[in-house]
DNA sequence: TGTACATCAGTGAACGCGCGTTCACTGATGTAC
DNA sequence: TGTACATCAGTGAACGCGCGTTCACTGATGTAC
């Protein structure tokens, strides 16, 4: 765990950090024991804090959780923009490095994920919580675009559905088999998601002629 | 909610059926606040019994979470057995049918789907639990050898790797779209399904003559 | 450079609550005779 | 048909616990002069 608190740890009264603190050790409680099982006692505990002093920093035990959340978001949309890497060196392979992005960030964020995915937060409620998903989302959309533009034009689909497509192929292989913890699948999940992902793709035209 | 209990409810001191009254109570909490929220307690109460009356007939909490999700497997086998009707008329069309099932238990029974699929237990930990799961999964795996049989035999798929691409798209609609409580989609998560598995069946040959 | 002061981050004790689980018990039920 | 008795489902009180949240407070920090 890299803390990036103050240089030199607490120094005395003032904690320094403390609101980074607290999300820190949310990650950690929910890793441990899912977004259900994080407390907002136990977090100000691993701070080395007394318990009332979180709500300097959150209103409540939620604010923080959507705290959590809004930063999973964060760094997701920037892993996944990371692995399209703007459609290069070509859009198939970039789909393929969006996958293992994907795939990658729920294995090693999983307090991330779980925070962003199985918290019950409702992103619309939260402007922030909302920007940053749509900003993961619009990666993906980005990424079906391009992927869009190397069919056949008279076999062109609609980019959305493309995207909610791949999206929830991505989830359900994560859910069902990213962690470790759900069903042993045969092959890796990232050989599993290429390879739906590339028999979609053939399934919309890529590499066939006009019709 | 239909209860099943004896028929003029509790005939004084013996509940009469209080061990699926409490499995009921359950599906109620967990439809309500999440397997997580769920308690014990708060089950005995609604069942009208005292808060150590559960403990006759569950070892503990766990106990009664994990017969709420062997029960669901149950379910949810037999709906996608259902669903599927043996591939008739068509796999085809019973395929679409398979996973218009899918998404109906997920939709419908919101409780047992979150205790079988987010209530972190491990169904390896429960060989009846187990059982059910594979019996579920058994009926996508028929499924998928018989959409298997459909294409030109130069190009058939491996059949459990099929079988995993459909759940995970399944389980991932469902779960990113399938409840109203995740993010609105366009499109219902049936034909957003629906189209996607036709998508992926093409990709795989379906329709297309021998390479 | 030194001092008075406003700000506000963190304290620590307290609250009421619901939880899971245990215990010795009680009383309804059904069976053996 | 009637009675004695074993079984065991449910009682109700109690336990220790950790939770979220509040409160009046204290003391570190930084700024104005």
């Amino acid at each position: 765990m890299s803390w990036n608190g103050p240089p030199h740890g607490r120094r005395g009264y003032h904690h320094g950090n403390l609101r980074e603190a607290l999300v820190n050790a949310a990650l950690d409680l929910i890793r441990e024991y899912g977004p259900a099982g994080f407390s907002f006692a136990e977090a100000a505990r691993r701070a080395g804090v007394s318990p009332a002093a979180p709500y300097r920093h959150f209103r409540d035990r939620d604010a923080l959780l959507g705290e959590v959340a809004r930063q999973g978001f964060e760094r997701f949309a920037d892993m996944l923009a990371k692995g399209w890497n703007s459609g290069r060196p070509n859009p198939l392979k970039a789909m393929d490095e969006l996958g293992r992005a994907y795939l990658a960030f729920a294995r090693d964020e999983p307090a991330y994920y779980a925070a962003m995915f199985e918290s019950g937060l409702a992103p619309s409620k939260d402007p922030a919580l909302q920007r940053e998903a749509d900003r993961a989302f619009g990666v993906l959309k980005e990424a079906a675009t391009a992927l869009n533009q190397l069919l056949p034009p008279d076999r062109r689909a609609p980019v959305h559905m493309m995207s909610l497509h791949i999206w929830a192929l991505a989830h359900g292989i994560a859910s069902l088999f990213g962690t470790g913890r759900g069903r042993p699948a045969p092959a890796s999940p990232e050989d599993l998601l290429e390879s739906a992902i590339l028999i979609y793709l053939q399934g919309l035209g890529l590499g066939a002629g006009p019709a």
